[in-house]
DNA sequence: TGAATAGTGTCTTTAAGACAGTATATC
DNA sequence: GATATACTGTCTTAAAGACACTATTCA
């Protein structure tokens, strides 16, 4: 039942800081949809966003690429930290208060326990490769998933909300900054980014403007190759300009479409 | 000393979430200059940026508000999330640690006591005029003042970074949203609001393309008053339409200077 | 009437948006 | 050579940026 989301943190309570823990809304990219990555108590029909508590010896940084790791093996995602949420209304329908835990554990813990408080959850959101990820199903009561992100299932405590401003700040940043790097194969295609960019906005792109401002910010180059794709003319592979892809990263570039 | 800042969290400790905290960036403009409100505990010569405790009532908003209440007397203030931030470093030069506390109090406080743990902040920034604020010294030993945010006093903890971070956000908030309603007296002039966007942006903008595009988002409405500075000319007065300035503040407004 | 600040308009340049026909690889 | 997708360029429209003179108040 759900109350593994909480379990390293009942058994070690020590190690972790209280009352706060990082959500991690990781997103993934594979032909041409955008997923997100959810987990699930089998006996609960009620899914939540990857999240976790915080090591006392890490920083809220490295909590969301641990919890990221866990689920998904893969280390150095992009991740980015876009909002916290806290409020004492927000894990009312989540099942976890004393009552419960009284009846499916027999113990006695009173209404007041610390561990009902709320907690702040400091959202982050993460991006991968869809196809390079081997979900990890760590504990056997938990299922584990890519939901596309326009048809996701009832969530948990206050996820959808969660999942919509991960979203939001995805398509806000995707505005200002580069992105694909961890999205699309060290070689790719034109249509391939094409593709990307307009999986994530959600909407369609004109592909001549699109371009014309993509080459304008020098962050991808022309390769002597192309990609055989069958039936049809062969379109040209390009790789990001690493150098100027991360002084966009740092500095903005200009992408408003 | 230094303790203050923790003081209601040490009497009543039940009554707050641990390990996390929310700090606010006080802006206040007055007279063509922003600055931001710091604390200091007299004795030390460090400042820091107004943060408090959230209660297990409350929401991290309310204690934002609260918090901005208790240090200006004002409510209902304009304020927006941040960022957040959580490293076991970020608070390890505040000399606050068991060693100091036992000395300074004859406790036997233990090292790995949880409330030496470090804390995560919710970082906010609230905007007020300046002039309206009658400080609250509310401990007697601890100082509260205005800085230019351009020269800023010794800061404890990462609050250096939390400062320039609140700016930063609010320059990207300006950008996108019209700003100035919490600001400005209800009745203000064209070169009050001129200044009060110079000021906050830290740079000239030609008047007339700012007019322009300030006008072209029907926010202000001429008013058929001028108001008398003496000397010269007097400006036209203005007023902020509040629905248009609140659609703005919800869906957006393009102020890109 | 002079000093000081308010207030206004145009031209140039750049970017955004709309739009369609040609090129080429494969079968 | 038929088909399917890659690739390219121009025109229109809107916004941004640069720039300077006239108007008004009051001392």
């Amino acid at each position: 039942m759900e109350l593994n989301i909480l379990e390293p943190y009942l058994w070690e309570p020590d190690k972790y800081l209280r009352n706060v823990a990082v959500d991690n809304v990781i997103f993934g990219y594979h032909d041409k949809e955008l997923k997100v990555l959810l987990q699930k108590p089998i006996v609960l029909e009620k899914w939540t966003v990857t999240g976790g508590y915080i090591l006392k010896t890490e920083s809220i940084e490295d909590a969301a690429d641990r919890i990221a790791f866990s689920r998904t093996g893969l280390k150095n995602l992009f991740f980015q930290q876009f909002r916290s949420f806290g409020n004492p209304e927000r894990t009312v329908d989540s099942g976890f208060n004393a009552r419960r835990i009284n009846e499916l554990t027999n113990a006695q813990m009173p209404d007041d326990c610390w561990i009902f408080d709320y907690f702040v959850s400091i959202g982050f959101y993460t991006l991968t490769e869809f196809s390079a990820v081997e979900l990890k199903k760590a504990e056997i009561e938990t299922d584990c998933a890519w939901w596309t992100v326009n048809d996701l299932p009832p969530l948990m405590f206050d996820h959808k909300l969660l999942i919509a401003e991960a979203l939001k700040a995805l398509r806000l940043h995707i505005a200002h900054y580069p992105i694909g790097y961890e999205l699309l194969p060290g070689k790719f295609t034109i249509p391939e980014i094409h593709s990307l960019y307009e999986t994530i906005l959600g909407r369609q792109l004109d592909i001549r403007n699109f371009l014309r401002r993509l080459l304008a910010t020098e962050i991808i180059e022309k390769l002597n190759e192309t990609k055989s794709i069958g039936g049809h003319r062969s379109p040209f592979l390009y790789k990001f300009n690493k150098p100027k892809y991360d002084e966009g990263l740092e500095n903005g570039v200009l992408l408003s479409f």
